[in-house]
DNA sequence: TTTTACATGTGAAAGTTATCACTTGCATAA
DNA sequence: TTATGCAAGTGATAACTTTCACATGTAAAA
């Protein structure tokens, strides 16, 4: 199959939100139309988009909500649930154990952090580990994903245990240093760079 | 001025992290080849980036770390402190007012929500409002920046609070659902979003 | 002072992504 | 059954972004 450019994933995600939101209606049929104006862009951008993974509509009507939905999950490969573990339980971490991204498919099945305060304990049902124990955990349990929430200094070892215990992607929130050792998909959610780009963007219009 | 592409933009905060490492170094001189490398991406597009605000390199030598900083903060209008209003003190919320924001000059000076026990109190030195007076004390301490960090469903409210406080931009975790009235920079930060490209990538990969 | 080395800055080319505009084919109505 | 309307799907085109490759100009050495 072609590349597909990452933005075409992204709006994957957007328009699942929409489906989600416009399914709560009652409607049963969307056109391209509809979700675009939904997500602000042109009709045939997510005709396009949508059509680099086969046909799923139907000429002259639309795509069928309940049936776009589950090729969109299929497609992001959130059609079956994935094990997620966190490591660091600071500020950020403890915020994600209680956020409701069970509802999207990520389950947080273990955590994990270095103050003795916290090992062994249950934070919203979820077991927090030492983060030594990462690579066997991670094995143990078969977690998919790795989140990070460690200070930055410390977020590269933590990366290459969670990679040594077979984690296939990672979600960090500290900019890893060094390149890790083996290569699998790395994201960042950066929100001080975020907040960089919006002063950008103001500055630019006044 | 030309259009400059957002991902320049996005590269440009990535700049500025490597520069503050490699200050820490001791350097004082940095070359286009360098940066590239710690940014894993080519020279020629790390010059490119650079050459749409101005010459700041030195033919045959390179770019001064420390002007390159300073132009870097200025072209992203991060040269002042920004002032920014926090609504939403729930996992997330809490979180951010905790997190160390303030070296990189955005400043949270006044938070909100609806519970009356959070509403009086100060929480990490910043004072928490009912979600009611967003407007006032947004026009009050002339606040720059909104972050969201409430329920989807009263997130466009929240949203159209700040603007009538003036806000110049917002920085928002739900997905907002109706456009907002008047055009400001809006951006998301989406952490259902991002594990759901990770999961993609996964699963592209196997 | 002149020469040499070298990294910047930038036209031009290549590569990528979005839009346009038309063809296809399904569903409904006549 | 046939005709009509309509939205999907898609080549071709336009717009945008990155890379290439070289001219430019500075600093240091001779």
């Amino acid at each position: 199959m072609r590349r597909i450019p990452e933005a075409t994933i992204r709006r994957l995600t957007h328009y699942l939100r929409c489906i989600e939101f416009i399914k709560e209606t009652g409607a049963k049929i969307l056109q391209s139309k509809e979700l675009a104006t939904f997500c602000s862009i042109s009709d045939s951008l997510v005709r396009r988009d949508l059509s680099y993974f086969g046909e799923f509509g139907t000429k002259g009507v639309g795509y069928s909500i309940d049936e776009l939905e589950k090729h969109i999950k299929k497609i992001l490969g959130i059609d079956k649930i994935k094990k997620v573990g966190l490591a660091g339980v600071g500020n950020i971490g403890s915020a994600l154990l209680k956020f409701p991204l069970k509802k999207n498919g990520f389950h947080i099945i273990a955590a994990f952090d270095i103050k003795k305060e916290l090992i062994g304990k249950k934070i919203n049902g979820i077991p927090v580990y030492h983060e030594k124990e990462i690579p066997l955990i991670f094995k143990e349990k078969e977690i998919d994903i790795g989140i990070i929430a460690v200070p930055q200094n410390v977020a590269g070892e933590v990366a290459e245990k969670m990679i040594q215990g077979g984690a296939k992607g990672i979600l960090s929130f500290a900019l890893l240093q060094c390149p890790v050792s083996k290569k699998i998909p790395i994201r960042y959610i950066e929100i001080a760079a975020e907040l960089e780009i919006l002063s950008y963007e103001i500055e630019k219009e006044g």
